[in-house]
DNA sequence: GATGAATGAGGATTCATTCAT
DNA sequence: AATGAATGAATCCTCATTCAT
């Protein structure tokens, strides 16, 4: 029975441990979204989570270690949404989703993607390399995932065999543009209501064939 | 002739301080691209131009001044470029033409895209509203040009009838996207190579029609 | 019977607490020798010692006070050796005795003579002032130990009448002299062996007499 | 004539440069003599010189190397003040000269001598090796320039044949014990006044020959 | 008694900016 | 006009010490 109460202490620790984690992280974005990474203080942060700067280094060895950590951490929650999103049987809901998850992420987390998406995850000193690296295999790796969508689609003639990795640029940076235009704009309807524009667009283009596309009642 | 000579000399003068504002830029673009805004310092530019730290702060006030000077000139040189390239008659190819000059700006200047692509465009401290703001108004510059031949596209039943804000933001962000992709990879072949395929996603997009597309020979 | 095992736990609660005490002075010997004061944090010596940090200052007030109570104690022991080691009938031979058992100290507390001879017992702030009087009492202390020796052997008219207190400092001093010169190089002959010359050269100096010193048979 | 006062400014300058370095290393020598190493601080060192701390980073890279720089040079100037004196005929002037000069610097530059003899040289973290080294070198160059004095002193069969290392090292650090005693105590006297003392016990030893030495019109 | 997480004061260092020459 | 030495505010990080458990 002690050690069971042993067990459960530890395990209330490491619970504990997660939460500050998780709460000077969540902080740490609104700052950093806010100011930049180079602007934003170390004390800045300890103050506004309600630590004590050397605590905050208890978590984390660095100010870019912290950074990197928020970073990377909300990068994964966003990738791993649009993932089990993805989660559909036709190759077309599957990009539907995809684009809906996207947008959802983003409505959902203005602060962190203000930072991502707003021409600013900045440039660290050395560390940079990490950030940078891990930032974009984390890219790659969703983009390779898509691609995957994309050719299983061309194998069932539902897409149009083109470079998959071109096609997998091509639609998340279309998603990336609507979500930068939509942010510097007035927000006054939901990004979401965008999904099925953006998907009519990747898929069916801009090209007039004289209602051709509508006429097939392909338009999604 | 006294009065011709201090016009010349004035004349002389204005070129002079001309060519050596470039001179400075054109130095601390590279050294900005290569290390961020925070991790440059005024005394590397002064050394690599040339010129006494003293003297750069003749020609630019501050430091993010200078920044904003070397952001907004290439910027603007950049539009400038693609908006003379727009110059033709057929929608398709105004197109097709400000694609191509955007990939051939790209592989021109890739310091500099390093710098405006490569996610890096710093949050500068309290004169970031202003170049963030110049930034946002050239680009809506640019995307508005854009959705004028959109539009005219649209009436001459050439390009399908959607929001045209969204579209242009579809384009110039898919093109990001190939560039993006071009510049964090090999770049074995010329960006310019990929001009056709991007023309082709943006009119016809992806959905296979049973090569209706191909048929109709449309795929451009 | 109860009083007794009082007695006994208080005892050997003592014992233990003496044994801890040294534990830690033993293991914050070694590091502190070989990072210096400064350099050395009392996290790492509660790590080498197996305690915690709390418990570290349940047995020293301060960092100071903890590297006081280690110099401290290796000094009354390196001066208790040498003073017991001179307990023999012949003023020569106490000299020999004391030179031999400096040396043997040394060989034995090389962690600790490289922190105490090897220029580096650091200036400690404000504790500074205790330490450094503590240190020189201990010093001063073993010198009139010495003195008194001198002073018996001019009585007995075995030393010459000079200034003791300066010939207890020379004798100290040279003895550190070859201590110095030993630990500094490649020592790979025992420090032991150059007993008899140090005691030769503090006894007869370096000045030749035409070999009369030999012939007298004095050379110890 | 622009030209000579181009040179001459030069010279003004680099001048300039040599006393402001001086006037730092002095005002530093007292403070890191009397707080030692660590818990000087570089804005100490700069309001005692009347700096900004900026500055004296455009003269020293660190606070390690400002340390180094001063220890250095004052050691330097030490050994060459010593090497000067001895430049004598007889070898046993040489020495007495030596020890003069020893003494004489110790009474000209307290500060230093508290610093450099008082068990305080400071560990340094990182750059400690170059300084050991710097100062070891620096020692062991002079102790085999009185060793030199000591062989050419044997060849002339003025004093007896030692290991001429262990009699250089004794030597030295006998005069080490000397000061010692003088800077730990009252300083009544001059330590100049302790010279023949020294010489003597050096070179005639401690022990008593029934006035041998004295007969023998030896003591010095 | 033992623990070790939290604290926050303290200091080295950098670098944009100024200004006397 | 050009220079570049001097400035000192600003910030990251460390680590001795405390105290709630």
């Amino acid at each position: 029975m002690n050690q069971l109460s042993d067990r459960e202490r530890t395990k209330r620790k490491e619970k504990e441990l997660q939460f500050r984690h998780s709460e000077i992280l969540q902080e740490a974005e609104k700052i950093f979204a806010a100011k930049g990474f180079y602007n934003t203080t170390i004390a800045e942060i300890a103050q506004a989570s309600g630590f004590a700067v050397g605590t905050l280094y208890q978590f984390f060895q660095s100010k870019e270690k912290l950074y990197m950590a928020m970073v990377v951490e909300k990068m994964a929650l966003m990738y791993a949404g649009m993932t089990a999103a993805a989660e559909q049987e036709n190759t077309i809901e599957k990009l539907r989703a995809i684009i809906r998850a996207h947008f959802q992420f983003v409505e959902n987390n203005l602060d962190f993607c203000n930072l991502f998406f707003g021409w600013d995850t900045a440039s660290l000193s050395d560390g940079h390399t990490y950030l940078r690296n891990r930032m974009f295999e984390e890219y790659v790796n969703h983009a390779q995932y898509i691609e995957v969508i994309l050719v299983e689609g061309m194998d069932k003639n539902i897409l149009r065999k083109l470079n998959p990795r071109i096609m997998s640029f091509a639609l998340s940076w279309m998603i990336r543009g609507v979500i930068f235009n939509w942010m510097t704009t007035t927000r006054d309807e939901p990004l979401t209501e965008k999904v099925s524009l953006v998907l009519d667009i990747i898929l069916h283009g801009v090209f007039d064939y004289g209602g051709v596309n509508e006429k097939n009642g392909l338009s999604a």
